[in-house]
DNA sequence: ACAGTAGTTATATAAAGTATAACAAATACC
DNA sequence: GGTATTTGTTATACTTTATATAACTACTGT
């Protein structure tokens, strides 16, 4: 059975992925980690961290267009996988229950 | 303002020291560990995170009586701090709002 | 073609997580 | 009273997460 943890930010960048839907790229990422989360890491942070997602599993990743705007290169699209959101919810749950004991 | 984060196992050890009481030590987190989080790890893994927390001002430690049954070392006995208490309840509503934007 | 912008990859280091093994102190039993 | 046994903590080492800095890639406007 899952022998795997998600690290806390982990945890939380997964979590960002799938509130970001369709716009879940690194910059995308970082920016939201400012505003939701009060969280101010560089952008090797997390792609450091969507590559661990990534090979744990519990994302995958595709090529998007490049920017509306100008210039720049072509997004690097993130979407959580079944045995992403198993995890999710199932640490979610783990601690809601240990906070109802509490 | 506060620029240090829970790891994931941190966390769930410094909820086990409130849910513990006056009886959160090494060898009785291990046991709430695998009974509350069905997470099997050694004593060894305990205790270097508890002397992370502690010199993180999260929790603090004073020696306690012996065991009641025969043999054993005294226990060293964890409390919460205040600041504990404060960055568990930051970091559990974090999540909580998270959560309810998905 | 060159400068600027949007983005990702590579590399390196610190912190968190975890295991194995050694040590310490108390008790029981012969 | 010494030795084996139980309860417990410390020391040491290694792996995985977390994080930063810097380099690279690709597109766009002038």
């Amino acid at each position: 059975m899952g022998k795997e943890h998600l690290g806390e930010f982990e945890e939380l960048v997964l979590l960002l992925i799938v509130l970001l839907k369709d716009e879940a790229y690194g910059l995308a990422l970082r920016h939201a980690l400012k505003e939701h989360a009060d969280r101010t890491v560089t952008i090797g942070a997390v792609h450091g961290t969507v590559n661990r997602l990534e090979k744990k599993g519990f994302i995958e990743s595709n090529l998007g267009g490049a920017s509306e705007l100008r210039g720049g290169r072509r997004k690097r699209l993130f979407t959580i996988t079944a045995s992403g959101k198993k995890i999710l919810e199932k640490s979610r749950d783990a601690k809601v229950t240990l906070w109802g004991k509490i």
